[in-house]
DNA sequence: GAGTGGTCTAGACCACTTA
DNA sequence: AAGTGGTCTAGACCACTCG
């Protein structure tokens, strides 16, 4: 009696769904194209409602599909490679980066970021918010947590606003001898805010980039950045070419 | 009129009902803890369990619950830290990594590795399948193909089957000088047989790193494999103190 | 105002685990 | 056999976009 009694389960309806779905997708549609709506897709499949978006959900997971509320489900292109490699030892707003100056605040430090910059939870860090671009649609939004310790010089200008004043904290940064990062990828959900500046409702599914920066031995910065799952490929070029330009648009099953 | 008319609008119920179990599995649930059951707790806070589950989802894509079927809900431990760094140029198999050889079979490339290959859809392609433990759960599965063109030699043995072959095939590919590679993390759902192997239900949300093995400026190999979201935290030690324990157990809100 | 996807309900039955 | 989470239904109403 081997453990792999294989399929002898019917497979959920809305598993069937999504495949026969996926490969009508293939073989049916062009990128942007406008699906039927939710309520005939269900007729015609012969399901509930809630059933047919059980598998556009899924689809919508792996990037295949975009739903949009009052407007209708199309067809995605192909996520979007984004470079996430740390291109030798960089520090945020060096170079040509992607990345856009919202604000900054001064807060205490939450606790699971005061943890990894190993100081106590209500010590004070300034919070720089930017969020990344990339062919014209926003695709991530980051916060970046700077202990006011890290960046003593900074409290001259303390009077500065928004943009200007993360920029001054950027700039501070940089003046810091950067000896090296670690950095996690996991999955989460987006909060009210991050999913605000990435045109997505609450709790769509993010790609978390936690990155800390290290200098003389100990975590100088905090980096936490969400990226959108649906749209994003986190790319990590260890060689010298990578985004290559794997564009399976015209993917056609035949 | 601003385009920010922020919370004019009620939040969502299981929005709202996510953060309060959020906020009481903080305060007052311990690890491995069992929660009351679904219809329990749907009646306990007035809603529907529909709208009580979507609640859970989140949570548990979160990696804060646990759900088995016939079982129940329970509290997760937090995320255990995977690292997927290339430590230097390395081959699968080579030194003390964590993977297991399952089997390895011959078959066509398949379209979108076919692609990452530079090769033709229908050329034969050795497909090694891998399982990698942590900490006593699997926490990953993988397919790593290889184009029989990248390893001559291997059809002297072509007899052999399972465990043993797919041991052949690592040992063949670590005879060749790696130049570089490249790797690309997305979010994925795990097919049927990924399922399986990680203990889930198909569908479940899983985190792919794809990585092409490049010798002598062409890709020899491709690797894909399926971290399981919910209890996996990639790391990627760029430093040398990688996998800091920070383990949030005692995560109190206070 | 018409049409879309998003939320929510109150049921039902099924597959699985455990005792 | 009892209890759990997983699937599914057939409705309803809401929030949003657009012509």
């Amino acid at each position: 009696m081997g453990t792999t009694q294989l399929e002898t389960v019917p497979e959920p309806k809305y598993w069937h769904l999504k495949t026969v779905l996926g490969e009508a997708l293939d073989s049916d549609f062009a990128v942007g194209e406008i699906l039927p709506n939710e309520r005939d897709l269900a007729a015609r499949f012969g399901v509930a409602r809630a059933t047919l978006r059980q598998a556009l959900e899924q689809l919508e997971l792996e990037g295949r599909l975009q739903r949009r509320r009052g407007v209708g489900t199309t067809v995605a292109p192909p996520r979007v490679g984004v470079d996430v490699s740390t291109t030798q030892h960089e520090w945020p707003g060096a170079a040509k980066d992607a990345w856009q100056l919202i604000d900054c605040a001064v807060a205490a430090a939450p606790a699971p970021v005061a943890k990894l910059l190993e100081c106590a939870t209500d010590d004070e860090v300034h919070v720089v918010r930017r969020v990344r671009v990339t062919h014209g649609q926003s695709v991530a939004a980051e916060l970046l947590y700077v202990p006011a310790s890290s960046v003593p010089e900074l409290s001259a200008i303390a009077g500065a606003s928004g943009p200007v004043r993360a920029r001054a904290v950027l700039r501070e940064l940089q003046r810091l001898a950067l000896d090296s990062q670690d950095r996690a990828v996991e999955l989460g959900s987006a909060r009210a805010d991050d999913a605000k500046e990435l045109d997505r409702l609450p709790g769509a599914p993010v790609l978390v980039v936690t990155t800390r920066y290290i200098v003389e031995g100990r975590p100088a910065a905090v980096s936490v950045a969400t990226y959108r799952a649906d749209t994003c490929r986190l790319t990590f070029g260890d060689s010298g070419d990578l985004e290559i330009s794997d564009h399976p648009e015209e993917r056609r099953a035949s």
